[in-house]
DNA sequence: TTGAAAGCGCTAACAC
DNA sequence: GTGTTAGCGCTTTCAA
């Protein structure tokens, strides 16, 4: 064939024979330097650098995978989704995973395919991975199926232990916090907290919810009946409407922002004031959540954190795979107040409390200015 | 049969000989099966494929390239930012570059490295792949650098065309929906529009504003002074805090959702009402942008129209490396109509149309425009 | 329509 | 510290 094709213009790549060729030693030893193999006298190693980089040599890769057996790729599986959660996580990811030396596979989930992560993640082994990443899976009732094909470690965000001989878990801090969000209103004087939650095919949903309802039961609230949006304003704001008409609705936790705002919407637009009337926190502390009407009390999420110390195992899983994997931190819980939770209104009956106006609701004190302020500050 | 099946374990995968000798076909023949080459009878083709299944065979990928000198993989440069413009755009691409065969490999930009997008892209031609894509580029003065480096095609998404030996470029509809936008808001009757500009390294940031420019232009009216966010709501807060005291300011065309919100909230702090005093036009349609108060009028952009098209003429070009590129077409104008804008209010003096509110901020002009038009009030 | 031989550019053992 | 010798599993001639 013709030589490295697709690389350099005419006759082909530089390999590390021209190299170790021009630098008048042996390609073993250019093929050292360039792994930072130990026992490589500086002298050579300077005059290996400087050979590469007058013939502008790089390593090729897919010669070094074939060699080695080892692709020094991981594999993330996504939903497919620009959804603020999930794009922000894989943003952590590959930053992570540039730092760590890997390089990124990405393969989304088609919606509304049956293969879903199952065939994700065949593609992602068929192409040739170390490790892979599961972001915020939904149950689609594979794991069993895809736990015979995982021969890689795997890290799942978001997500409860997986049933995969080498698999991690992360980012199971959203109990917490969603028991944060819950606490803070109960601790502004609410009965009890509403809940809006997400897909509960997502494990990140069910999470919350959990965390929500183990906080109510613990301190012997009553448990409201969950309304299931779909992480949509629009699905938020349908069920604004619906909560709009329940008695005694002082507080709502909704499991992301954007349902979060889809649902102060529809409070305002029934003639609840937020937070006067109804409290409202969210979940992700997504851009635009300090300054929509009002700013949204919500929860922030450590991507960054959770993406970084997730990797950090899985690639300390990968080489050493003898090893005991590396333990998992809890990641800290990030409560932001803004200006939509409040104190409950006075025990007057609904609709009475009430002020009508025309204003947009809640043009509240100067919070604003900075978006409100961090628990963690 | 003395290896492979298994595979899990440690002593490695089946390969194509181990098929070839099951099949009782030599190993080229299983080669010819597994990339659909022609001459090989159906008998023979149905033999492979059942020794193939029954072995749990893959193809092993790094092999393929170093012997092919083809990777079967795009590389995309990102800004990594979680915004919702280049996270939709990436998941465009994602699924295009996976209905043509391809792998993606991914890599970000660091924020604040001074390598930037050069860096990125060298890491991608480290790795090795077949097309380039580069999404939302910012300017980096590194295009000269950049082309000596590129011996693969590259796609730029929402830039003008890019000086590399093969570059394609796509999505640069953004001028003529930013005409659109403005357009809507002089039909409405406002004399002029005001632009809050995303930041200017960005093309797209660019784009915008000259198709804002080109309008005003064109209809004689006056062009105002731009304001230059960074894409973020605290920058359209900030915004519009300065846009407030300015005097007939009727309509703001913002680059993007994220700014305009922000923007809105600084205004009706201001006591200004939208659309009433000032009509805002937004710019993405992000999910929520229904659903803020007011729901915000906004141009959508087709980004899996845009990536998919994208990817089909990037992959051209890399498999017919002499033909000519294909053409692009220009991506559809969906200007989306809600509740933030309207006609300007009648031509009375800024001060006067608007209510008193007991906001501090009003003090800024408090003197000089309230103090003197009490008679409004 | 099929097969045999010869690498692709690198890493892995083991010598020196 | 450094070099030698074999492959990794596939695609590519070229021959049959």
């Amino acid at each position: 064939m013709a030589r490295g094709a697709g690389r350099g213009g005419s006759s082909g790549a530089p390999r590390s024979v021209d190299v170790a060729q021009l630098a008048g030693v042996s390609q073993k030893t250019v093929s050292r330097v360039f792994n930072n193999e130990p026992y490589v006298s500086a002298d050579v190693r300077r005059r290996v650098l400087e050979a590469a980089a007058e013939l502008g040599y790089r390593l090729n890769n897919a010669a070094r995978a074939l060699a080695s057996g080892r692709t020094r790729h991981i594999g993330v599986v996504t939903l497919g989704t620009a959804l603020y959660g999930p794009a922000s996580l894989i943003m952590g990811v590959e930053r992570a995973v540039r730092d760590t030396g890997y390089a990124l596979r990405v393969v989304n989930t088609v919606e509304g395919d049956p293969a879903g992560i199952g065939g994700a993640v065949d593609s992602l082994l068929d192409q040739g991975v170390d490790g892979i990443v599961i972001s915020e899976p939904i149950d689609d009732g594979q794991d069993g199926v895809l736990a015979d094909r995982l021969d890689v470690p795997v890290l799942v965000l978001g997500a409860p232990p997986f049933p995969a001989p080498r698999a991690l878990a992360a980012g199971v801090g959203a109990d917490l916090m969603a028991q944060t969000a819950t606490e803070h209103l109960l601790d502004l004087g609410h009965q009890t907290v509403h809940h809006l939650a997400g897909p509960q095919q997502w494990y990140s949903a069910r999470d919350r919810m959990e965390g929500w309802r183990s906080v109510l039961i613990e301190k012997s609230r009553a448990v409201p009946p969950v309304i299931e949006g779909d992480w949509s304003a629009a699905s938020g704001y349908a069920a604004g409407r619906e909560l709009a008409a329940v008695d005694d609705m002082t507080a709502v936790f909704a499991a992301n922002d954007d349902m979060a705002i889809g649902l102060v919407r529809a409070l305002t637009e029934a003639g609840l004031r937020v937070p006067e009337d109804v409290s409202v926190v969210g979940f992700d502390d997504i851009p635009v959540a300090a300054y929509v009407t009002p700013p949204l009390t919500t929860v922030r999420q450590p991507f960054d954190v959770v993406a970084q110390e997730g990797i950090k195992r899985l690639v300390h899983t990968i080489e050493n795979p003898q090893a005991d994997p590396l333990p998992a931190s809890e990641p800290p819980v990030d409560l932001v107040v803004r200006a939509s939770t409040a104190p409950p209104p006075l025990q007057t009956p609904r609709g009475r409390g009430r002020r009508t106006t025309s204003r947009p609701s809640g043009d509240r004190h100067g919070q604003s200015l900075d978006g409100g302020s961090s628990a963690h500050d």
